[in-house]
DNA sequence: AGTCAGGCAACGC
DNA sequence: GCGTTGCCTGAC
């Protein structure tokens, strides 16, 4: 038993069951998540990090599928990373005469969409706003290392995402030193917004009502159509939520003869894909930034 | 050097 | 309602 462990449970790992397929690789690259970081736990090569304010958590795939994590984490890291998900139901709202959605599916069968902690979500999609991955995972990190909470793990620090009373405190100025840029004002007033209790991100998440969690968190500024159906598909469950950034509005151009745009655009995609509309928009834009 | 990237708000009509 | 423009920053 490796002492650094020894919080939870007896430090070992047990394998979390799940239906249909997933790949683990596939979903840390889907654009969802942005802090996991390459982890060697024993003789098996995997990923670690911080699931809201809980101690880091590891995770790993074995070649036969088999999701190995530790045992005090089990639940967590199965909710967060949607293996409790029945793909079955799931892929049987979908469209059943749509071969650019078939196509998409089997190029990548096994993402899932992720359930994030509501405020890192939100605050991470703030941050991405006009940029790329590699550098929306950097100010991220940045975030983190600078405003979170540290645990030390395996002989290495992993930090959790920090509050928004955190960010709050530390200031407009202080977070565009971050490398945020304009985006710094968005997330220090959506930190503030929130940390004082303007918006109740708790209450969001329980909303059934895709609309209205929408117009509540696109009161804040900085937080338009796209980042707030982000947040809600990666981190409420709301699966209808359809975010439209260039890649999917890209596809929907291309494979769907789709021209209008906005909210058009989203209504039809909702009509089109069905109350899963989010679970097909992700399959979609890993098959179009792969493809186009 | 200039352009562009996984948006948004503010402005003009 | 629509379309246009500025915005921080880093990568190419």
């Amino acid at each position: 038993m490796k002492p650094e462990l020894a919080a939870r449970g007896d430090g070992s790992l047990v394998a979390i069951p799940y239906d249909g397929s997933f790949s683990l690789l596939d979903t840390l690259k889907s654009g969802q998540l942005f802090h996991w970081e390459s982890f060697r736990f024993g003789e098996f090569d995997g990923y670690a990090g911080c699931i809201g304010g809980a101690p880091p958590s590891f995770i790993a795939q074995l070649e036969s599928g088999a999701v190995l994590t530790l045992k005090g984490d089990c639940e967590r890291v199965a909710g967060y990373f949607g293996l409790d998900h029945r793909m079955e139901e799931i892929h049987a709202t979908f469209p059943s005469n749509d071969p650019v959605l078939r196509a998409a599916i089997a190029y990548c069968p096994g993402i899932r969409i992720v359930r994030q902690p509501v405020w890192e979500c939100l605050a991470t999609f703030i941050t991405s706003s006009l940029k790329q991955v590699t550098h929306i995972r950097a100010i991220s990190m940045t975030l983190r290392q600078r405003y979170g909470v540290a645990h030390q793990f395996g002989g290495r620090t992993f930090y959790a995402y920090p509050e928004p009373a955190v960010l709050a405190a530390a200031g407009e100025e202080a977070l565009r030193q971050c490398s945020l840029g304009y985006r710094a004002k968005s997330l220090h007033l959506a930190a503030v917004a929130i940390g004082a209790g303007r918006i109740d991100l708790n209450a969001i998440e329980r909303e059934p009502s895709l609309s209205r969690a929408r117009e509540s968190l696109m009161q804040l500024h900085g937080v338009g159509e796209k980042i707030a159906n982000c947040a809600l598909l990666f981190s409420a469950g709301q699966w209808g939520a359809f975010p439209i950034d260039v890649w999917i509005e890209r596809i929907l151009r291309e494979h769907y003869r789709k021209r209008v745009k906005g909210p058009k655009l989203q209504q039809w995609a909702v009509k089109h894909f069905g109350v899963n509309a989010g679970y097909a928009q992700q399959y979609l834009f890993h098959f179009a930034r792969k493809t186009l």
